[in-house]
DNA sequence: CGCTCATTTGAGGAACTTCAAGGTCAGTGG
DNA sequence: CCACTGACCTTGAAGTTCCTCAAATGAGCG
């Protein structure tokens, strides 16, 4: 868990480039939503952005109110907590595609962009007025939240593993997120991925060189570029 | 952690006694669904039993397909997870009045009686179609959603705390779910618990050992009595 | 009372954290 | 081009927490 002194700076930056126009984002929307002009119009009334953030910016502070839901078009997205001590404990990570943020009524977490990012805000109350209409928009939001609530408790099996069993894991599980390309080029931080993981950095970078040395991974050139080499032996590891 | 031994009887005992009529069931819903009358029909032709289930008993299995809500009437109901090293993961504890269930399309956990309890099946698919055509019924079934999600992801942020900081955590916060009452009768066993916190049971009893010798709590005659003294100083503990 | 099961306690060892130092890399200015 | 800087990651050594194994104690029940 990180100190304080490692916090991200508290500050919001609503006024970052539009990279994307609304086209853009559209059609992000689309594989979520489908294609029905109608209802793309009818969503598009209810969005706002997409906004782009840099790497550390707070998208919404815990405690805020939860007005709108988010949908990461690029970039990640990570909810975390500060507690009093000043250790912080990611709770979870959003990547293109997802859509979050259902607390109510106040957020019980921050959300900060993890690398650069572009995010859709998203009326939550336009929304669940239009879902009550259409069956289409309930059931694309009750199966985001159903995946959420079966990530948040696939981190809760992973917490109480060993740190060994943690990294391999969620290598493994961003891999496949990430859509199994040749190599994983982790988008985030150790100290992210560390505080995700419930163990501290060093653990972190000593597990990952433990598994290189036993030849399950090996890191490649770019800064935080891994090859999973051996997946058998990773999902030995993970249990 | 358990090991394999400790695990529950692979036993599911459909012809338990039914104890509550579906009067008594009915009671229970209103607080959730309200008590119009004709929803109340509609909602009765959905569920399935109260079915009673004693102490350990499977209730559903892992990878069992997921059909049915589930809705607690009485006692306590957890699921688990149990890897195949043998250990066992408690992922949630679910008290009278919680909803849940919403594993698509394969559960991912077993779903078992922490103690003895009775339990309400609803045909997932009538509920749905049911929410699709009555907005009170869709709110009901979003909180129950974004409720367990909040428990979960508090559940994550506890996993990455120390183990007195989780005890501390989950004694005070079963005592707010129980309703504050004077004493907190832990209704699940110790092995539970502990599965429940990622802890073993040795390292449980210690830190109530120590937290009881610090005075905040203290150990009363029935088995699994205890008395919060000092709610300030376990807060402390918390963080 | 004597059985069983659940919980508590103790001692030793493994895993993880903490503290401290060293290394790598990209950006910056001489 | 090269040294300098700061952010980030890696490595080492010492210390703490938690787990494992083993035994003792306590509670409930025939």
């Amino acid at each position: 868990m990180t100190k304080l002194d490692y916090c991200t700076t508290p500050f919001v930056d609503f006024n970052c480039t539009k990279i994307f126009g609304t086209a853009g984002a559209a059609a992000h929307f689309a594989k979520v939503f489908g294609d029905d002009a109608s209802l793309q119009r009818t969503l598009s009334a209810l969005q706002r952005g997409p906004v782009s953030f840099y790497r550390d910016n707070v998208i919404a502070l815990d405690e805020d109110i939860a007005d709108y839901l988010l949908f990461v078009i690029s970039g990640v997205v990570r909810t975390c907590k500060i507690c009093k001590n000043g250790t912080r404990s990611v709770v979870s990570f959003y990547l293109p595609g997802d859509l979050f943020g259902w607390a109510e009524p106040k957020l019980s977490v921050s959300i900060e962009a993890a690398t650069d990012a572009e995010v859709l805000f998203i009326k939550r109350s336009g929304l669940l007025s239009l879902a009550s209409r259409d069956v289409r928009v309930a059931n694309v939001l009750l199966a985001a939240t159903t995946n959420e609530l079966a990530r948040a408790q696939e981190h809760i099996l992973l917490m109480s593993k060993n740190a060994r069993c943690r990294v391999a894991s969620f290598l493994t599980d961003l891999w496949v997120r990430l859509g199994k390309a040749k190599y994983l080029d982790v988008p985030m931080s150790h100290q992210d991925v560390a505080d995700y993981l419930g163990v501290t950095i060093e653990t972190l970078s000593r597990n990952i060189t433990i598994m290189e040395r036993s030849g399950l991974i090996s890191r490649v050139s770019p800064r935080r570029r891994l090859l999973l080499q051996n997946h058998f032996g990773l999902r030995h590891v993970m249990n």
